[in-house]
DNA sequence: AGTAAACTCCGGAAGC
DNA sequence: TGCTTCCGGAGTTTAC
């Protein structure tokens, strides 16, 4: 599913591939893609060129002429994509929009439709689904940011992953960065003292940086806007390993739920209960301790 | 007020 | 073969 590198990734490639185009025929089948200004894709779109391709949080930000802004979520399954003409649109194909003086196709594509595209102009009425926020991009926050964060009184992953307070981080990431700092997911925010705090801030730049190298992760559907598969997966050290040994102590891996979200932690290295600085372990065969799910 | 949990959208996958 | 259940990004609603 598309996180921040995943996005990060498509918006290098789109980037690249749509600056300066000016879009011509557009295409769109459902309306319930659409939100921000009433007007329909085939009237907003047509002879626009494209300023900018950015991207805040998991949120990808086109300006196009005559200020006209476009805003795309993937949701879980969205692709935002561009195709030669010559390939039939693959089934759920929301969106298609040539792109002029080529043989190509801006394509938007999304099977559960969680994701959606917000087009917007300024004044106009709103429709739909409001814009889903992306306040500071947790790439982007500083120390200080972080640590400000930090004070809230509520679990961290829950914290981590409110996109009002922090936009990037979705469920596969906050897991892995987590493992990396040795943070139980539900311990408070405010109660985790400040070196695990900037360790955390730092595992969170190392992997997401890392994964944006990857190409990103595919765990089942995502696929970059040159239609092909992440490669972070492999490095996954918790997500969708539950009952595998962990890779730093050998407890197997507990899944359980928290802040409403399937989650997969090594009970060792990421105690609920304050406790000793985790040491990483030198051999791969220390000790197991309890693997009980806690409740 | 701030936090948390349940519910909504949807369709594919997995399980019975 | 055909049900039912699960899952989740992010918004909304409800309840502490």
């Amino acid at each position: 599913m598309p996180e921040l590198p995943e996005v990060e990734n498509v918006v290098r490639v789109l980037r690249r591939e749509l600056k300066g185009v000016r879009f011509g025929r557009v295409r769109s089948a459902r309306r319930d893609v659409f939100h921000g200004d009433p007007r329909p894709p085939q009237e907003l779109l047509p002879r626009r060129a494209v300023h900018s391709v950015e991207r805040t949080g998991k949120r990808i930000e086109l300006a196009l002429s005559g200020g006209l802004r476009c805003y795309v979520h993937l949701g879980m399954t969205g692709q935002l994509a561009v195709f030669p003409r010559s390939d039939p649109p693959a089934p759920h194909t929301h969106l298609i929009v040539d792109l002029q003086n080529t043989d190509a196709q801006l394509r938007f594509r999304d099977v559960r439709r969680f994701g959606g595209i917000w087009l917007l102009d300024g004044a106009e009425r709103h429709v739909g689904r409001p814009l889903p926020v992306a306040r500071d991009d947790v790439l982007k926050i500083d120390w200080p940011g972080f640590r400000r964060v930090m004070q809230r009184d509520r679990q961290i992953k829950a914290l981590l992953m409110d996109q009002h307070v922090l936009a990037g981080m979705g469920n596969i990431y906050c897991d892995e960065a987590l493992f990396a700092a040795g943070i139980h997911p539900v311990r408070r925010a405010a109660a985790i003292p400040e070196d695990r705090a900037r360790a955390l801030h730092r595992a969170i730049r190392r992997i997401l940086n890392a994964a944006i190298r990857a190409g990103g992760s595919t765990i089942r559907d995502y696929l970059g806007a040159r239609n092909e598969p992440g490669r972070f997966q492999k490095a996954h050290r918790v997500y969708g390993r539950a009952g595998k040994p962990c890779t730093r102590c050998r407890t197997p891996l507990v899944r359980l739920i928290a802040a409403g979200r399937g989650t997969t932690i090594c009970p060792a290295c990421q105690p609920l209960r304050t406790g000793p600085a985790i040491r990483r372990a030198k051999s791969p065969r220390t000790r197991r301790s309890r693997a009980v799910p806690r409740g």
